[in-house]
DNA sequence: ACCTGAACACCGTTCAAGT
DNA sequence: ACCTGAACACCGTTCAAGT
């Protein structure tokens, strides 16, 4: 008979509970370091310590997984003090740091791309509340939204690039994706909505 | 003993003979049809009227098959005249044709995304030879094409809506992706970049 | 309640064998 | 030169059986 060791320090090797949180957890782990292809079933229950077949008592498939680790990933979407006050600096800072969320996850990308849409959707009504037609701010959040999501997929991705017919010097700074050019882009877009009411600084602190 | 039938019209079910060129296109039709999980080398395999290992006498991987079906969907890319003299007017028109051809086949677009960068690279030397600085060319380039790949992707697919907390109002809106939207997008972006030598027209015509 | 083993219906790819 | 059958090493998912 084995001796039991009844409150010795961390007897077993200690298998965390497997929890969908730690599923989710572990599943954008898996992706961020090693790819998206790297995230099969039989990956992630090796990882937590159990079988495949186990996974589907946390999960109802695959595909609730892949959801659940594009959560964990925007949980990480914090702000850094303090917030401007003009709603076009607010986009901008927002969707930066989206930006950065998403060059900081490239592998999760092609999930990214869903589920996106209205996420911080507060923004947009805030939008409103700033003076914007219920149709510009539409537009606004639409083309910010796209443009990040684009840019983020040829910034952050090994992308095969066509560089025939391209003179030497173009195709060095076609394969730099700058921030500050993403930015300019940025700015450029929020200026081409405008508030349109009487009072335009509206949303722009007491003063 | 059958008799065999010399010279009939078209005897057997006269199987097209199977090419490089037939594979990709046969490819991108089941991709368009039945989306991009649908196209499996058995899948393919049957549709030309083989089986799955013959594909490999043709194309080295599966990969290849995905590249080239992508090349036959850009040879889609056609202009209609008359073509536009002022660069930004040539610009918002190759992109806008290239949304409506992501837009025509938004089962592609995941493979659309790699690939694109330097595409029409010759509409990048011609941008420096209307008079903008290779950065600013470069700059432009990588905002629209940015800008229309992840426009794109929102307005193609069905995507998994986030709705909750978005008045109905706007939720509604949100879900619309209208190409006029983009087109104004597209000439903000567009704006933003200037040329910078003395003459600023040097590549608008004659007149 | 949670886990397992074994199976099912698939994948992409390889390769010896046929014509 | 082109095609085939059969196999290999995988997939996601199901389910009866264990504890």
């Amino acid at each position: 008979m084995e001796r039991t060791i009844p409150a010795g320090p961390d007897p077993r090797p200690a298998r965390e509970p497997v929890t969908r949180d730690l599923l989710f957890r572990r599943a954008l782990a898996i992706v961020d370091a090693e790819g998206l292809s790297a995230l099969t079933m039989r990956r992630l229950a090796a990882d937590v310590g159990v079988e495949a077949a186990s996974l589907y008592h946390h999960v109802p498939n695959k595909q609730a997984l892949l959801d659940g680790a594009v959560s964990v990933m925007r949980e990480g979407m914090t702000f850094s003090e303090p917030i401007p006050s003009h709603w076009r600096d607010i986009l901008e800072m927002v969707f930066l740091r989206y930006l950065d969320l998403l060059t900081a996850h490239p592998n999760m990308l092609p999930l990214a791309a869903r589920r996106v849409q209205t996420d911080p959707a507060d923004g947009l009504v805030y939008l409103v509340a700033s003076g914007l037609s219920e149709a510009d701010a539409v537009a606004a959040w639409q083309s910010v939204l796209a443009f990040v999501v684009g840019w983020a997929t040829f910034a952050t991705e090994s992308i095969d690039r066509d560089d025939t017919y391209l003179p030497a010097e173009l195709a060095a700074l076609m394969s730099v994706w700058e921030r500050e050019t993403a930015r300019h882009a940025l700015r450029a877009l929020l200026a081409s909505y405008e508030v349109s009411g009487r009072d335009p600084d509206a949303a722009a602190g007491p003063a």
